[in-house]
DNA sequence: CCTCTTTGTGCAACTAGTTGCACAAAGAGG
DNA sequence: CCTCTTTGTGCAACTAGTTGCACAAAGAGG
């Protein structure tokens, strides 16, 4: 239930068509909650269906023809409604962490390359994180909206370098174990 | 396509009923891939006709009866292969961030209070890791078992240790902020 | 001009996960 | 015994997300 939320949020920061919507998803809302074109689209079918989001004026709706759309006041009255709404957080699912918890009991073979891997790719993705952040967060600025996005790029930071640390780790477990073989 | 191979490891460790992994899921496996008593029954429906698991000897099939399953050798060559097949790590869906991104234009108002009750939820969900790990790898263990499950039970440390420093964070950033609207 | 590629929008079918129940068996309390 | 609750298993309908295409418009290259 967090995608139209996710939509409203960059249309309300700035209106846009379907392909930049997607574009934008591929580079900042999406690092945290991604989203397809295809998703987008249908979503941005339902929101205008609802009243809650409207094409620009001035562009007639036809295929291969880039439409934009802009928030209306009941899309941003349900965004900011959406927003002050409790929520639980929702239990992890981590596939790379049931695989070592598998490799635990079928062997460890095959695992290191990939755990190398994601190693990379993690690294790739912290840097990018911190190249925004040096790009859009120099010392000083201090809205509360860049506050804000600042806290939620430093999440993401976070997390990166969390994973990054912890498959360090792994790694070098790995690279003290035995043999290549559980219990199995 | 991890909740057949979620259900696989379990029942490699230990042959179990529906009731007796939606137990363990809640307290154990489900940390990092959780699932519903509904699904894991339906799962173990599909997995017994794929002749991946079986209902142990003894035990004629009944409602409302307990019904154990373990799992043939063809279960566990298929547990090995997706253990060692690469996998993408999956983008990041996270509903909390995306409502303090929400927040940046729509007002903060409402959401403090969710981030102090997620604070909480995390500090709880640290404290049973942390026991976890005091009760099950005392320093002196290291089989190859223990010490991939010591691993992967550390990254849920290290995760939760995440969150409870970033929703701080967080919460002190409101402290500091000077009123409770964006730019809206 | 005419094909070929890129840009942009979208449908349809499928897979995974969630929600809301149903119902049998067994034990608990009168 | 008879109801009432708990334990255990499961179906059905729904929602969210993914995959695989289709196809129009516009520009690129001959």
């Amino acid at each position: 239930m967090s995608l139209p939320h996710a939509i409203l949020t960059a249309l309300v920061e700035k209106p846009s068509s379907g392909l930049e919507l997607t574009r934008r998803f591929d580079r900042s809302i999406g690092y945290f909650w991604s989203a397809t074109h295809q998703q987008i689209y249908r979503e941005l079918g339902k929101l205008e269906a609802d009243g809650l989001i409207r094409a620009l004026p001035g562009q007639q709706p036809a295929r291969g023809q880039k439409k934009s759309y802009e928030v209306l006041p009941a899309g941003r009255d349900e965004l900011a409604r959406w927003t002050a709404t409790s929520q639980d957080p929702k239990p992890l699912r981590d596939a790379m962490l049931l695989r070592l918890r598998a490799a635990a009991v079928v062997g460890t073979s095959g695992i290191e390359a990939d755990l190398r891997r994601h190693l990379e790719l993690h690294e790739r993705q912290l840097a990018e994180y911190k190249e925004i952040e040096e790009r859009d967060f120099p010392p000083g600025r201090d809205s509360t909206e860049d506050r804000l996005r600042h806290l939620v790029l430093r999440a993401g930071i976070d997390l990166e370098t969390f994973w990054t640390q912890w498959l360090g780790h792994a790694l070098a477990e790995f690279a003290g174990l035995t043999d290549g073989e559980g219990r199995g």
